[in-house]
DNA sequence: TCATGTGAAGCAGTTCACAGCG
DNA sequence: CGCTGTGAACTGCTTCACATGA
């Protein structure tokens, strides 16, 4: 019963936050981007059955580097042992911790059109802490319909049901001029981290964290290295 | 004409490659995003009719740095006018020319699942100067297929087929285990630029650029900060 | 001995402050 | 006078080199 959306009713402010000493403010975004794939290379070696592995091994087998690898866990902790390495498991489950992926994270998609429908199926959206529990759109004739897990609502309906579903997280896959809109939707959501699709500049807003994700912007940046070979 | 005497025959590939004094190497990939960035904000000011426009109308219009802007764009040469601010119209044929947009781009996508058949008919991949040409994947059941403007190919033709087709840009959108095969491939088809959203980490190759995005570690990213509010 | 963890050095990217020009 | 274009200051990120500890 997936799209049955019961908020995770314990916590009445819903929003934990872990009481480490970290100031989030204090990381840059490309360590934890580099956490990130650091999580996703030593998973891959755990289901490989490896249970150490050194920095620069890991350097090595995923194209990284072995210096930055212990400089940005060193910001938060001492995982290794000199002389050995890191275990593997034992990282999996630290950097999980420390990346807030070791809870279950609702997704709520705006704008069910091509990208968004594939997102709803992505694998990635619906597996392991991730999990998509609300699509919104304005065509009529997607309203009411399954996608995936969920049945699409009109975006009028996000003030509301973005909060009931738990939702934590929103993808913005709208066209570029219902970005603005759809994004001031969600800030009244009380929603604090959207992953934009939508080719449109965002207003920063204090305590909503904003990722950009511009496809033409990437074939562009492209494009530019292709026209000047060498 | 510029300054070099190339005899007729030196440039054997074919790949044009514009002859501007400036070298890629020297341009970081942040500055060219934001290039990208203004040529998207110009073109929505164009649209609107607006003709000239300052930094800093720019810099508050999309949440920007004036500073940044015209710091960017030095590095290329001086397109506006003291005292006034730039030429719309104008300044958008410049960013088009140097990000090498101003020619037709051919992408081949190589996983048609639910990511790459979404890429398929997304219309930025299938607009201005960027075209789908073709289309791969191992499935029986997909090979044959039509999906957006392409017919599905097998994987194995990506060597014959991708040149053929003219693609200068491929979209890895395959499985993480299938990814190391495919990148390989494509480097023997002698394609240079690949947007990578498969989740592997692929060996720098030299002569050929990769933009990785993986959605998940975008996801992730926003967890990060989500897990610590403040 | 080996690999981690870390100050210090080096490099890159951004912001500042203003000279230069229309 | 206003806004561009730019050296210079600054901030932040990466790399180096080595002390530290299993």
């Amino acid at each position: 019963m997936p799209s049955s959306l019961s908020p995770p009713g314990s916590r009445p402010r819903g929003r934990a936050g872990r009481a480490d000493g970290i100031d989030p403010g204090a990381v840059s975004p490309l360590t934890v981007n580099r956490l990130s794939i650091y999580l996703r290379s030593l998973r891959q070696l755990r289901e490989q059955g490896i249970e150490k592995v050194s920095s620069q091994q890991l350097a090595r087998r995923f194209h990284l580097s072995s210096t930055q690898i212990r400089k940005d866990l060193a910001q938060f902790g001492e995982f290794g042992t000199r002389g050995v390495g890191y275990d593997v498991a034992d990282l999996v489950e630290h950097l999980a911790g420390l990346l807030g992926v070791d809870r279950v994270l609702r997704l709520a998609i705006v704008g069910m059109g091509n990208l968004g429908t594939a997102l709803a199926r992505f694998p990635a959206f619906n597996s392991g802490n991730f999990q998509v529990v609300a699509g919104f759109d304005n065509d009529p004739a997607k309203i009411g319909r399954r996608i995936g897990a969920v049945i699409v609502r009109p975006t009028s309906e996000i003030a509301t049901l973005a909060p009931e579903s738990g939702a934590a997280i929103a993808i913005l896959a709208v066209p570029a001029e219902a970005a603005a809109a759809a994004y001031e939707a969600l800030g009244r959501a009380g929603i604090r981290a959207v992953l934009n699709f939508a080719p449109a500049t965002l207003p920063p807003r204090p305590g909503c964290r904003v990722k950009n994700v511009d496809l033409r912007i990437h074939l562009e940046e492209l494009a530019f290295f292709l026209a000047r070979p060498e």
